[in-house]
DNA sequence: TTTCAAAACGAACGGTGTTTGTTTTGAATG
DNA sequence: CATTCAAAACAAACACCGTTCGTTTTGAAA
């Protein structure tokens, strides 16, 4: 059979996302996947070198996503409400995708890729048009930082028992208002 | 040798600690822990039911040490700049402790321990304080997940290439302000 | 028709967490 | 003092993991 290659690496990545998050990270083994391919685990690596670079495919995917869902939410909208349908866009995102969202977050190894440039890109425009400075890198630090530890917290039920109740709307308002206030102050000072 | 251990749970824990600090958590197997303690791999078991209940224990030491952190930054401050403090030596703490932190904030399984709830209502104390509504559940949850949340993007790399220029401040100043604007609202309203 | 490079594979290596059954031990008991 | 006995450490093995090597199979090109 061999020769017109029974397979691609984009099939492999697909196959890789649908295992991911049906099953988990510790089903998506060389073997398990390989054979849900219908082939052996040798044969991935005439498409990925080692299983790094697939995870690391795979953290590219995820970005991908995330930042269609997160330019999708900011069409026609005034900054403020961007930022809000922004920011809940992101909270679905890592609800309905829990695993491809740790993956995304996980210790190891984060490359500078094109999709993960993309997203931050898309991060620095909204939170440029509420504190009113373009390349506010600052804010959006901060406000990247406030979406992600809240989506990782839930996530690994660190809030108390009584759950995150309301607190993540709450954070988010005092963000804004903080950035706006901010704004002010660089309005104010020429 | 063996009837009066050898070990105990503390040694094993103490020394997996060391390990993981030192040569991060691919090192950390049951052989190798063994090994630095002179035992084999199976003789830890009589100790922690597997390496699950280890890392549990790790992730209950490392919540204690963050805590106790907390509560030193915050003895003699007044409420905001308590704040301030508190979120500086969280920033110190994971940047100390990279391994640790990140096993501390891993997917898998996080249990309410004791050293957890301990952890957590200090948070709620000192945003308590600033808000002035205890058990302000809403706020504790937003500055815990700008906290973790930077901390963890940090630590990945996931911000701009620039890096988190001045983020922190930023971020904190405008939870800050968010949050005393909104208590003035609690004190306005009666 | 023959050649040949690419893809898939069989087998194996070293590593992991874990289980089972055995051996060693020394404090407690008679 | 001698014996008992439960607890701790261990040797060996299992199933799985990511990965490598060398071989076989293939079908398009020459």
């Amino acid at each position: 059979m061999p020769f017109p290659a029974k397979t691609d690496p984009e099939s492999i990545l697909n196959a890789a996302l649908e295992m991911l998050e049906r099953d988990g990270p510790e089903a998506l083994s060389m073997r398990n996947l390989a054979t849900a391919l219908e082939m052996k685990a040798p044969s991935l690596y005439r498409h990925y070198p080692d299983k790094a670079a697939l995870e690391t495919a795979l953290k590219m995917r995820g970005s991908e996503m995330l930042q269609a869902a997160l330019e999708k939410a900011s069409l026609n909208q005034e900054p403020i409400e961007v930022m809000r349908k922004a920011a809940n866009a992101s909270l679905k995102f890592a609800r309905a995708h829990p695993y491809l969202y740790d993956l995304m977050n996980a210790p190891g190894g984060a490359p500078s890729t094109g999709a993960a440039k993309k997203l931050w890109n898309t991060i620095l425009e909204i939170v440029g048009n509420v504190t009113g400075k373009p390349d506010d890198t600052a804010a959006s630090v901060a406000f990247w930082a406030y979406l992600h530890g809240f989506c990782s917290l839930e996530r690994t039920g660190q809030f108390g028992k009584s759950g995150p109740k309301g607190g993540f709307e709450i954070g988010l308002e005092a963000l804004i208002i903080g950035f706006s206030s901010h704004q002010k102050q660089r309005k104010l000072k020429p």
